[in-house]
DNA sequence: AGCACGCCGACT
DNA sequence: GTCGGCGTGCTC
């Protein structure tokens, strides 16, 4: 029986999101394996589509004549049997198509383009020929995009049979490739033309006897050009005289480290040495290296614990075995400073990923991980899927960071994601945090993940004191600013000592809320304790949870006070602020304005570093792995915007910030100091991080959510639904929800419907569901039955989408 | 997604 | 009468 092949193609709807079989023509049959793409014919028409083979079978219930794969677009797989089957896996969790997952694992390039083609097919009147068609006989149906008129005369002469639409689908992943030359002779027939040379040919001669030494090699020509001093005028003519040939040669794009040259794999730094804490934790992960067994690890380490060198040699460790290692950063930490890092100890071995590179150096670095040249993978969330076979080891640095989760479908979490690869391949996952997760300490706290500590800092220095300056008092007396007389007096302070400060203006939560100047309190639900939200349109305060709504207030419902409003303050009018302050100061200002541009990032904190400025003012982007010798102050402008937002994890994500920054100050011989003003100074969240107390905070977090049936004590699913008309959005909603009570078990909790908060987004208006559960067994299949059932013509322009353990719920 | 089939309003 | 509006259903 001939061999049929399955095949997943990108049409990224619930109907089509299913292998879909074709007939294998003979002559492909021998490039034509699992997890290579394909070009196939779909639907009526001649449409083409890229798609995947995920797997080959002899029969199929399907009537009607099957179709022939049209070409192969790869040599080799681009998915092998690991991704293959975790692409599958990462769809049924995620609730998401099959085919997007798939992409998701792999480089932007190797998603093909689709090309229309209209096609002459019939003798046209002259004035459509020359208007259409400027006198060729085919042109891309996208050079028609903003031409209504056009497009319908095209769909005229389609009708007529005069012109027809092709379509085609473009492999946009191509190597690149510079000149290299190659002797076409041999040693004695170059001999015998160098000879033959006029006396005077003094450059042929010596290309001459160059082509000799480097007889049967290929060699760049710009390095050979370099190397002896040939001109290329040179070369051109041994071209001509049929003495060496130009070849392509294959080269990679590889990420520079930002200027800095790579290092050589001759000179690696050594590694260092480790204190009895760090050693105890490289030995029990590398154990379980050895040992090939996927224990989950939390490491927890207070800031300036050696986190990277325990990673470092932990690696260093499972590529003794002859095995690979994935290293996990959050986008914004990953900085030159720590991939060069990575790139001292390992050299050449080191690949990195992130959203940083063009599409051609993150095909290139994909490229060189899957022919196994790269051992070491260091990059953001998306890593995870990088094709390292034999996986030793992964790890997550910061694995308290929202930003491991996708926001948008396939909604998955590197987390689980590296743990599902961990138990693949039999490695450990080391999840590493100086403030983990809640999840995670409560796993560890449960054994579900073995506990490793850190509490000593490797420079014996405490950590740096914590001034909480209470804003209240500051404003009555001084009027609204943005710098308390503390804050001034140590920017003053350091000014005059010549030594640098980074102050962060916390933008989270930007004039949503609404909090009473007088005593800080913000309004909150009655039904949820979280915080309500303003809503403009409506002229009142909402949960997002419950759907309670009420009135704006006019005065503060604790103190009476009239001095309730909107909190939020830009970076722009701060550093304005500031200037005028301070006017002698120096300031760099850091927020998505200002780094916009590529590269800008890095500019300003070199600029920063290098002593051009006195003062880094930025949002949330300057928390993270900054580690600046001279900086001895760092100043929070507004500690509680966070605290003010509508979601559970506010106080968790106030606290983490708050110890992340506190971590920037006084670093190496100079004694650092924090300051952070806020309103709020006896919220726990300030308050413990203010005594770098992880697990006072742990404790007090854990309780509230046990008595709010949050996370970690029970699981959330989120589902939304959205429609151009509200009333439809809310109906479909509450069709969703009486499905939901009637499927799910009733210990499980369902929030909602409520508007989302931003309830009008794109012309669309957005309702939601959040699920409470400890654990479900009717769940998973209650939400594909709302996948599917969504489909039906009852939910016509319903938008739903689920999303597993939801990060953020605003 | 993108296309064809199919059933109701305003036109050569 | 028919051209074409977009609602509906299918794609190996």
């Amino acid at each position: 029986m001939v061999e049929l092949a399955q095949v997943v193609v990108d049409v990224p709807t619930m109907q089509t999101n299913r292998p879909y079989t074709y007939q294998v023509p003979v002559l492909l049959e021998r490039q034509l394996q699992v997890g290579t793409r394909v070009v196939v014919p779909f639907g009526n028409g001649h449409r083409q589509v890229q798609g995947f083979v995920v797997g080959f079978t002899d029969g199929t219930d399907y009537q009607g004549k099957l179709k022939p794969i049209q070409s192969v677009m790869d040599l080799q797989p681009v998915v092998n049997a690991e991704l293959l089957t975790l692409s599958k896996w990462l769809a049924d969790q995620t609730y998401s198509f099959w085919i997007a997952c798939l992409y998701t694992m792999l480089p932007n390039l190797l998603k093909g383009k689709a090309h229309r083609i209209v096609r002459v097919v019939d003798e046209l009147d002259e004035q459509d020929y020359y208007d259409l068609f400027a006198g060729r006989d085919f042109r891309d149906y996208a050079d028609f995009e903003n031409q209504p008129e056009a497009i319908a005369r095209l769909l005229k002469l389609k009708k007529a049979g005069k012109v027809r639409f092709d379509y085609q689908v473009e492999n946009r992943a191509k190597a690149k490739t510079i000149t290299g030359i190659r002797p076409q002779l041999d040693f004695e027939a170059l001999e015998e033309a160098r000879t033959s040379l006029h006396p005077n040919a003094h450059a042929q001669n010596r290309l001459l006897s160059y082509l000799q030494s480097i007889v049967g090699q290929t060699v760049v020509q710009k390095r050979a050009e370099q190397q002896t001093g040939i001109s290329a005028a040179t070369f051109n003519q041994g071209v001509k005289k049929g003495w060496l040939k130009k070849v392509p040669v294959e080269v990679y794009r590889t990420p520079q480290a930002h200027g800095q040259p790579l290092p050589d794999d001759h000179h690696l730094e050594a590694p260092l040495r480790l204190n009895a804490d760090q050693q105890r934790a490289v030995d029990e992960i590398s154990s379980q290296v050895h040992a090939h067994k996927a224990t989950t690890f939390l490491l927890q380490g207070v800031t300036g614990s050696g986190k990277t060198e325990v990673y470092l040699q932990t690696i260093a460790q499972a590529l003794a075995d002859g095995r690979t290692a994935l290293m996990l950063v959050p986008e914004i930490s990953l900085t030159p400073q720590i991939v060069n890092r990575f790139r001292r100890r390992f050299g050449s071995q080191v690949a990195v990923l992130h959203s940083g590179l063009s599409n051609g150096e993150q095909y290139d670095e994909w490229r060189r991980i899957e022919r196994g040249e790269a051992k070491v993978v260091v990059g953001a969330r998306s890593a995870v899927f990088a094709p390292l076979d034999n996986l030793g080891v992964v790890i997550l640095d910061e694995e308290h960071e929202g930003s491991y989760k996708q926001d948008e479908a396939p909604r998955y979490h590197a987390r689980e994601v590296a743990k599902w690869r961990g138990r693949y391949h039999g490695a450990p996952v080391v999840l590493g945090s100086a403030t983990p997760s809640l999840e995670s300490r409560a796993r560890a706290l449960k054994g579900r993940y073995h506990f490793l500590r850190l509490p000593h800092r490797v420079n014996q220095q405490p950590l740096p004191p914590i001034q909480v300056v209470d804003m209240r008092p500051e404003i009555k007396r001084r009027g609204e600013s943005n710098f308390s007389t503390p804050l001034l007096t140590a920017l003053n302070d350091r000014l005059s000592r010549g030594e640098q400060s980074i102050l962060m203006l916390n933008r989270r939560g930007f004039s949503s809320f609404m909090m009473c100047r007088d005593c800080g309190t913000v309004l909150k639900c009655p039904n949820c304790d979280i915080s309500l939200t303003l809503h403009m349109d409506t002229r009142t305060m909402k949960c997002h949870y419950c759907g309670h709504e009420e009135p704006i207030p006019r005065v503060c419902p604790h103190c009476h006070s009239r001095h309730i409003r909107y909190y939020g303050t830009g970076t722009e009018k701060v550093q304005a602020e500031l200037q005028q302050l301070l006017p002698q100061a120096r300031i760099i200002r850091m927020d998505v304005d200002t780094t916009r541009r590529k590269g800008m990032h890095e500019k300003l904190l070199r600029q920063f570093g290098a002593h051009q400025a006195d003062i880094l003012l930025g949002t949330q982007m300057i928390a993270k792995g900054l580690d600046f010798p001279n900086v001895t102050l760092v100043g929070v402008l507004n500690a509680d915007t966070g605290l003010g937002l509508p979601d559970f994890r506010a106080s968790e994500r106030t606290f983490d910030l708050l110890s992340q920054v506190s971590g920037r100050a006084g670093r190496a011989d100079k004694p650092g100091q924090v300051i952070i003003q806020t309103f709020n100074p006896e919220h726990y969240a300030i308050q413990d991080a203010q005594r770098h107390d992880y697990d006072r905070f742990f404790y007090q977090e854990m309780s509230l959510r046990r008595q709010a049936s949050y996370p970690p004590y029970y699981y959330t699913v989120r589902l939304m639904a959205s429609h151009p008309e509200e009333q439809e959005a809310a109906r479909a909603m509450a069709e969703i929800k009486s499905l939901l009570s009637q499927r799910l078990a009733p210990e499980t909790i369902v929030l909602g419907p409520t508007p989302r908060a931003i309830a009008r987004m794109k012309r669309r208006y957005y309702y939601q569901i959040v699920i409470k559960y400890k654990q479900d067994s009717a769940l998973h299949a209650t939400l594909q039955e709302i996948m599917q059932k969504t489909q039906s013509k009852g939910f016509k322009d319903v938008q739903v989408s689920i999303d597993p353990d939801p990060q953020y719920f605003i």
